[in-house]
DNA sequence: ATATTAATTGGACTTAATGCAAATAAAGTA
DNA sequence: TACTTTATTTGCATTAAGTCCAATTAATAT
């Protein structure tokens, strides 16, 4: 099996990368990977939920946030970024950031420089700091609710 | 009156600065503004509103978090990105970033080269964004937590 | 001093997330 | 395959964080 079959690698299916995280393949956990990869974008637990049980896939509420928990705490999926409040899910495989919009609230992925974390260097305030990634958020408006480029537009 | 007399310029008090973002001057945004530049450090609503309740000039809950949204928005304190969850707000006067230690949650403050926001610059995914802030949240291990520095600490 | 309008308040309510104990399912072993 | 062990899932109760509302109070403008 090489690069040019049909299959993919197995270091690149799910349910090797979760044996080799030391998580067990479970169905819950499958669902929602795949899921979060399919849809793209970022998704809350309660998002995902709904959508999951809108199907006929359904799984519990509890699940949805422990596997939520499990996959992020592995590195499966990234944990967004996206200031206070929900948690915000993605499956994406290359390192980035966020553009946040201070009006629709709505999150954008801005390319990392670098492309692997962490890409920025801390001034950290002492010595003992492990920094193993840096994230940012930009924040402003976004082309849908800048009166600059969509006149009319009443930014609350 | 200069900056050798005891009084503050009226632009450095909290009262003028109020006026200047057309907030009215009340008690409880003075309250807490102090409350917040006294005490230094990150805090959440809950914290400061027990803390206010704790001594004698006790203030309603919804009313911390109605000044503490005001107050931001004016930019008069910071809204500190420390991740999903409860916002944490902070009285600074210099722009900068943050470390969160993934096991204690305690968080730091990282300086910021520039010191004025935005201090990075976004490879937008189109144009019309407009960006005014740019804040990092850095993570890893805090010295206390960190078992090259602390050994025998069990980081979860 | 009065009128106007903003801010505060308490309490109910919503949303996000966690805790727990019982049931279930995965993976290792014979 | 059957069995054993232990992780995971589940439903429900609970906590935590924040918002909403209508009535009251207080700040500013006139």
């Amino acid at each position: 099996m090489d690069a040019t079959s049909g299959k993919q690698l197995s270091s690149d299916n799910i349910e090797s990368r979760l044996r080799v995280v030391g998580l067990r393949v479970t169905g819950p956990r499958i669902r929602v990977f795949n899921l979060l990869k399919q849809i793209g974008g970022h998704h809350s637990a309660d998002d995902l939920s709904l959508r999951l049980n809108a199907g006929k896939d359904g799984m519990s509420r509890a699940s949805v946030f422990n596997v939520l928990n499990d996959l992020s705490s592995a590195g499966l999926i990234m944990l967004s970024d996206a200031g206070p409040g929900r948690a915000f899910y993605e499956a994406s495989d290359t390192w980035h950031h966020h553009f946040v919009c201070r009006n629709c609230h709505e999150i954008f992925d801005v390319p990392c420089a670098i492309g692997r974390k962490p890409c920025l260097e801390a001034d950290l305030p002492g010595p003992g700091f492990a920094v193993d990634e840096a994230q940012v958020i930009f924040r402003g408006l976004c082309p849908a609710c800048n009166p600059e480029i969509a006149p009319g537009v009443v930014v609350a």
